[in-house]
DNA sequence: TCAATACTGAAACCACAATTTCAGAATGCG
DNA sequence: CGCATTCTGAAATTGTGGTTTCAGTATTGA
C-alpha cells in the first residue's frame, strides 16, 4: 500500500468515489500531476468541487492529510525525473514477471511516431489533406485484414466533415461490384502493411483503370499498390524483429483527420453543428 | 520579467546571493523542481539553510512571496507537460501555411504515449494481459461510435490466440439479444472515451449483473464505465482544448496484444501454425 | 410520494507554515 | 586588534490554507 503511485490509488479507489469527488479524480488525472500541488482551494476551482471534497477525496485515496498527499506527489515527480537508467534498474530489473513491457512497448512505439514523421515529406502530407478537404468526387476507402479498421476508424471521421465518404466493406469478392460506381477523379485511400494484401492489390489496378487517385498508407517497406498510388504515405512500423505496429498508422489517420477538419472548417463546422451541436470528438 | 523561468532567474541572481543563499539555489536546482514545492522548512532543512534564508534567497528571484515563487514553479511545470503541439500553437500561430502540422502532431501523440504508460500502472496492464491469455470463458468486446473499430482490431488479433472471442456488433438496440450467452466469469473488453456512450454504460450494468468481469480502457477523464470495471486502464488522449486522440489507446491494444501472445505462446502457436505457416503479422 | 440516507459546499475553526524580528556570529576594513 | 557591517538562524508573530462541522440538497428505495 505504501509505495503505490497516486495514479494507481485513484483506480483502486474510483469505485467509491462519490460524483463530486470523480470530478476531483478526473480534474487531477487531467492535470497530472500539478493540480494536486496546489493549494487546496485552487485545486477544488480547477476540478469544479468544494475544497471539502477534494480533501475527502484524498483520503479516500488513503493519505492522512493533505500535505501527506502532495508529499507522495512530490516523491513521484523526484523519482520521474531520475534518469532513465536509474529508472530501469530500479523498476525493470524486477523478479520473474516483465515488470515493466508496457513502458518499453510505448517507449519503442514513440520512437516509430518520430520516424514516420521524418519519413513523410510535409508536402505529401498536405496534399492529401488538401485533396480530402476539397471534397471533390467521392472518397472510397479500403485496407486489408487488419489495417481495415483503421480505413473504418477514418471513414467515421471524415463522414463527419465531408460528403461522399465510402468504404469497401466485405470480402475481396464483394467488391467488384462496388467498383462500378467509381468515376474519374475520385479518390481512394487504401492501406496496406507488410504480408500485402493481393487483393487490395488488384483493387488498386482497377481503381487506376477508372481513373480514380490513389492515396496509399504503408510501412517502410512499400506495399506494391504504391505502383499506383498518386501519393503514397510510409510509416514506420518495425517493432523488433518479430512484431510490426500498426500504432504509427493510425496515429497518421488521426493527424489527416486533425489536419482536414482545420483545412474544411468553414463546411465541415456546418455539417457538424447541424448533426450534433457541441463539436467534434 | 514576468515570463522567465525560475532557473533562468537564478542564474541571473546567483551573483549577488550570499552563501547560505546560495546553498539554497544549489539545492533547488538539484532536484528541481519538487523541492520548490515543498514547504519552507524542509527546504530549508534539505538545502542545508534556515527557513529564513530561503525565504530571503526566494525574495532575491523577484517574487512577492513563498507561495508565489510555487505557483511559478507549478505553472512551469504544467507548461512543460503541455506538448509541443500546444506550446506551437500559443507561440507558433504562423501565417497560412502550416509548415510541420504532421511533426507537431506526431510529438505530440508521442508525449500521449509515455504519458500513458505512466498512467498506467504495471501490475494493472500485466493483470490484463494474464486474464486474456489464461482463455478461460468467453470475451467479449465493444466499443463506443469510434472507439468500436479498436475493439474490432483488437479482436481480430486476439481470435489468433485464443477461442472464446466475441464482439459485441451493431447498435446499441442490438446488444441485448447478444447478452443472453454472457455467464458469470467471462470477461468483457470495453473502449470508451469522452463524449461517454451511455449505451455502454448500459452494457457495463448488465453485464456486471451476469457476473462478467469487466476491463475498461479509456481516457484520463475516466469514463464512467470504470465503476463497474475490474481493471482499468486509462490512456492520455488530450492534444489541446478541442481535440484528442485515441492513437495511445490503439497502441495500447497493441501492447496488449503483444504482451499477450507471449503469455499464450504454447497454446497460441498451435492455432496459428494451424491456420497460416509463418507467424502473426 | 415520502422517508431515509448519502452527498455537498458554506462557513467557522484551528493549526501550521510563511513571515518578521532580533540578537549573536561571521566577515571585512580601518 | 577592534569597530562596523553584513549575514544568519532561533524564536515570536501573523496570516493563509487545511480541517471540521453542519445544514441544505440530491438521491435512493419503499
Amino acid at each position: 500500500m505504501e509505495g503505490k503511485s497516486v495514479a494507481a490509488r485513484i483506480h483502486d479507489a474510483i469505485h467509491r468515489l462519490t460524483p463530486a469527488e470523480k470530478r476531483a479524480a478526473r480534474g487531477l488525472l487531467g492535470a497530472y500531476p500539478t493540480l494536486g500541488l496546489a493549494p487546496v482551494a485552487e485545486f477544488g476551482s480547477q476540478a469544479g468541487a468544494s475544497p471539502a471534497t477534494v480533501l475527502r477525496f484524498v483520503s479516500q485515496l488513503g493519505y492522512k492529510s493533505y500535505p501527506d498527499f502532495q508529499r507522495a506527489l512530490r516523491e513521484e515527480l523526484e523519482e520521474r525525473a531520475k534518469s532513465p537508467l536509474q529508472r530501469a534498474q530500479s523498476s525493470a530489473a524486477g523478479p520473474g514477471g516483465d515488470d515493466n513491457f508496457l513502458g518499453r512497448f510505448t517507449a519503442q512505439a514513440a520512437d516509430n511516431l518520430r520516424g514516420s514523421a521524418e519519413l513523410i515529406p510535409p508536402s505529401e502530407f498536405e496534399a492529401v489533406c488538401q485533396r480530402i478537404a476539397e471534397a471533390k468526387g467521392q472518397c472510397y476507402l479500403g485496407g486489408g485484414r487488419f489495417t481495415d479498421f483503421l480505413a473504418g476508424y477514418m471513414e467515421a471521421h471524415l463522414r463527419l466533415i465531408r460528403p461522399g465518404m465510402r468504404r469497401f466493406d466485405g470480402r475481396p469478392a464483394t467488391r467488384a461490384d462496388q467498383m462500378i460506381d467509381v468515376r474519374p477523379g475520385d479518390t481512394a485511400i487504401l492501406f496496406d502493411v507488410r504480408r500485402y494484401d493481393p487483393s487490395l492489390l488488384e483493387a488498386a489496378a482497377d481503381l487506376t483503370a477508372r481513373r480514380a487517385q490513389i492515396i496509399l498508407v504503408t510501412d517502410e517497406w512499400m506495399s506494391p499498390v504504391s505502383r499506383y498510388a498518386k501519393l503514397v504515405l510510409p510509416c514506420r512500423t518495425a517493432l523488433d524483429r518479430t512484431w510490426d505496429a500498426n500504432g504509427s498508422l493510425f496515429t497518421l489517420v488521426e493527424a489527416i483527420i486533425a489536419r482536414t477538419t482545420e483545412l474544411a472548417w468553414p463546411i465541415a463546422s456546418k455539417r457538424i453543428g447541424s448533426i450534433e451541436p457541441g463539436g467534434v470528438p
